[in-house]
DNA sequence: TTTCCGGCTGATT
DNA sequence: GAATCAGCCGGAA
């Protein structure tokens, strides 16, 4: 069915540039529901992990912490490994600085 | 089809 | 600061 709000979640993520992250909340927000952040998450869970087009390791939650279940195809590690090679420093914790690098959002909606 | 769960978030308690 | 509640929406059963 491929919802407008997954293709919207999707594409955002893919405007992520390098050296930058997003949080669910965030991407949910720039799709037009604040509330689905956790949609956002289980649309990349779905779809997207194994594709390396999406930079779904820039995408975590709004404090800047890896919350992952551990159970994944992708682990905190990797996405840890990914952020930093990003450019981006992520403290063993799996926490960074969010706010120094967080995304800031451009407003588009269907191009 | 319905029901339940979940990589979240913000507000309360 | 930890615990609870409610709200959102796509998957999986």
């Amino acid at each position: 069915m491929t919802s407008d709000f997954k293709k919207n979640v999707i594409d955002f993520v893919k405007k992520i540039p390098r050296g930058r992250v997003a949080s669910y909340g965030q991407v949910a927000s720039a799709c037009g529901h604040p509330k689905a952040a956790r949609q956002v998450g289980g649309i990349l869970r779905g779809l997207n992990i194994a594709d390396e087009k999406i930079p779904w390791w820039r995408v975590i939650n709004n404090r800047g912490i890896i919350t992952i279940k551990g159970n994944w195809t992708a682990t905190k590690e990797l996405q840890r490994g990914l952020l930093v090679k990003d450019g981006i420093k992520v403290s063993q914790d799996f926490v960074l600085d969010f706010y120094k690098y967080r995304f800031s959002i451009s407003v588009k909606g269907d191009p």
